[in-house]
DNA sequence: CTGAAAGCGCTTACAG
DNA sequence: CTGAAAGCGCTTACAG
């Protein structure tokens, strides 16, 4: 498999290793291993890949990036990678990416500017990948411009103003706005709205589309049942436990995601408060858990997994110099048992 | 940034590029730019870094690990990496890299022995990481003591006979004994116990946990009431279903993973039974969701975070050439709401 | 203090 | 059909 080395561990097998045992020279192993189109010799071909599998040879990455100018890996920065939304769109991609030629390689932004440009993208970079996929993020126009200048692009959950042919987005405002309908068809009216994270371009998006739905029924939003509740489900509780305390009525609740509604939902309970019974709840995003929560989380579904596998699909046809092609993605209400008409 | 090519797009910029802008040696732009020992002079170390930054020259990683022989890369499989418990074990890597000279490349293994070693471990070898972390996995002990005779090795979560000193894990037999006797102690005897993924270690030292604690109150397990739930949440539901089905008596149900026990929850729901009025239920693991469950679950914690904290760590020093040095974790049980004393 | 040279592990025209 | 040679982008003894 390996020769020993001086402190007990082992080099690994190189196309030399493999060209003194088979007989041959290096060039002739590589034309056999790569599946050159220059012919070889039948017994040759056998000999080299009976040496290859004896000694355990796998060809240096590095190395072949270097020589042929490409690195096969495709970079994808996420914000959070142990969160269910960008866990499944890394599932997503590495979906597609499953049996072919390239493989993916991830990064962390943190959503935190400096930690993904200096962080992320000059890891990525600095290992050549041959493109590149942002997943969220707060890197600015012109530094996708001065990205996408050198690095095939594609951005997910964001916009890249000027490029839409790049951008794999979900209609977020329509989303909120038929989940708004939904609460509002069940005959609600004060209805509390739990924003996202602050500046973040979904957060501001939802909010519109429930704004729309109010606008359009004719009701007014009381900026008093409009709260912060940042994407997390301890944000979401705290902002539920603000909104109780500060006495406003209110028969349901929109929340930004699933995440801030589950801590919602526990903030409620712990004032003797049942979904949906008392108030009805409605997250976004359709996370693995929203079907599961007791009751099932009413919430409008983003295609997470076929964003992840779009993207990919996309990218690789930009690499190859093709249109990326991205399909359009409709979000869909899901009604489960956590919404019913108001009370009284 | 870069040079125009053919297609529009543009090579990476090279230390000969950075060289030449600074009208020096590569040779002088390596030293100034990896801060080695030799001595540059003043003005020359400026004009390098000036030009290096005008540029925007980032070092061709893959150069770098063939001229060095080392990657800074560490390789880490898991195998399913959206899921709660492995993406925390991945941000708990990460977390100790962050800031190092290190950083982690993933892939994932799907609980397939094929995949997880011609994919995952074949892809993390060509690349020639410094250092491999395996995060559960069917891989044979043996093809553990062939990669860690190349390749320094820790696994995670799952054994490594034969050498202790490089397995993290934690007593997932203690955890579910304790957790047991605390159904146990609120005066509960018909207890069911969802198992997780048959063959799997930990699966099969909860189950033991399980016994361990029937068997020291001097009960009986009623082989009735083990189901098969492996680890999800849709087999939780399922696995409680046939319970209640099979019309066998019980009134609190130990659950393998927390992901598993919302199944089994959702499935009580279903039947009109609630937690714990009616049915007491225990998870394991301790994921996010669970303390925002409606109610909040009693569960075994795993310090998921801190377990991937202490692989990254004690990769890097088995690296260096030390012991490992892995700390011994506990589990913990956490009481929250969803036991309670028997109903009758 | 600095540059020319060699070499890391590959691939691929170029000869034969 | 096969091998020797050059080169990908770096780093580091070796000279000066």
């Amino acid at each position: 498999m390996s020769s020993p080395s001086s402190d007990g561990r082992t080099r690994a097998v190189t196309i030399v290793d493999v060209a003194k045992a088979a007989g041959v020279s290096p060039s002739t192993i590589s034309r056999v291993l790569t599946g050159s189109s220059v012919p070889v010799a039948e017994r040759t071909r056998l000999a080299v890949q009976e040496a290859a599998a004896r000694l355990g040879y796998r060809p240096n990455a590095n190395a072949r990036q270097l020589v042929l100018g490409r690195s096969t890996a495709l970079g994808v920065v996420t914000q959070h990678p142990a969160s269910a939304y960008f866990g499944e769109i890394l599932a997503g991609v590495d979906d597609h990416l499953r049996g072919g030629d390239y493989h993916a390689i991830y990064a962390s932004g943190n959503w935190d500017p400096e930690f993904e440009d200096g962080g992320a993208l000059d890891l990525l970079l600095r290992h050549r990948v041959d493109g590149l996929i942002l997943v969220g993020g707060l890197a600015s126009t012109e530094r996708l411009e001065e990205l996408a200048r050198t690095t095939p692009l594609i951005v997910v959950a964001r916009q890249f103003p000027g490029h839409p042919e790049r951008e794999l987005v979900v209609d977020n405002r329509k989303g909120a706005r038929v989940a708004t309908d939904h609460l509002l068809a069940l005959g609600h009216r004060r209805i509390a709205y739990l924003r996202g994270t602050l500046g973040q371009p979904d957060s501001l998006e939802r909010e519109l589309g429930f704004r729309d739905a109010m606008a359009a029924a004719g009701l007014p939003v009381d900026e008093q049942l409009v709260l912060d509740a940042s994407f997390l489900r301890q944000a979401g509780l705290d902002a539920t436990e603000r909104l109780v305390a500060s006495g406003a009525p209110f028969t349901a609740i929109f929340c930004a995601n699933d995440d801030a509604a589950s801590g919602a939902q526990l903030a409620l309970r712990r004032h003797g408060l049942t979904v949906p019974d008392d108030i009805s709840l409605v997250g976004f995003d359709d996370t693995p858990e929203a079907e599961f929560r007791v009751p099932p989380l009413t919430t409008v579904r983003q295609p997470t997994l076929d964003l992840g596998r779009a993207a990919a699909r996309g990218l690789i046809r930009l690499i190859a110099g093709e249109p990326p092609d991205l399909p359009i993605f409709e979000t869909e209400l899901v009604v489960r048992e956590s919404t019913a008409p108001p009370r009284s």
